[in-house]
DNA sequence: TAATTCGTCAACCAAATGGTTAAATATAGA
DNA sequence: TCTATATTTAACCATTTGGTTGACGAATTA
């Protein structure tokens, strides 16, 4: 899909969207290929995998285990400032 | 865990942090109960499930099933503004 | 060759975010 | 009863976010 055709449906400027591609090309979600003067888009549809991974295990493990957790975010570079994995109880 | 407890390990003021709790319990990824001054933080561990499941799904669909699934979102209340759900290719 | 399309860049602005301090309130402890 | 603790509120500020317009360059089309 073009960056145009991505554009289409949505209320806002091209730049805008581009700015938004961008940005999720950035972040791995999205791959962007020039050929041309056209640029496609095209979802990687594992991209998320390892948040939803993250996200089932959400309050699963014992305290020490989300410590071993962030360690291993850390290391794959995931770990953001504002995380905040406190398990209360 | 209380919320001095939450704080506890973070460079950043107690108002900040209560902010933050007060947000997280709005969004229903934790629970907080008073009791006498203090009030107790529960991390609801179900709580990322559906969005694990829609992560999971990322990409998967057809298109036509990705306008079934927003419909399911905005059903459920869980549509944002900036979401950006276009396959591509 | 000129016009059009695609997409980005620069500059700008408003709104939202994320933090602070000081003060206030409610509850617990001495 | 007074002091201390826990937490929130109000007011403030800096930064980030999220958008805009106009201009520009590259590629395509007429």
């Amino acid at each position: 899909m073009a960056v145009t055709d991505v554009a289409d449906p949505f209320d806002m400027s091209l730049t805008a969207v581009s700015k938004h591609l961008t940005i999720l090309t950035k972040a791995g979600l999205i791959q962007q290929e020039k050929r041309g003067r056209v640029k496609w888009c095209k979802l990687d549809p594992t991209a998320l995998q390892e948040a939803s991974l993250w996200m089932q295990s959400f309050g699963q493990f014992e305290a020490v285990d989300l410590d071993g957790f962030e360690s291993f975010l850390a290391d794959q570079g995931l770990l953001g400032q504002d995380s905040l994995t406190d398990a209360a109880d």
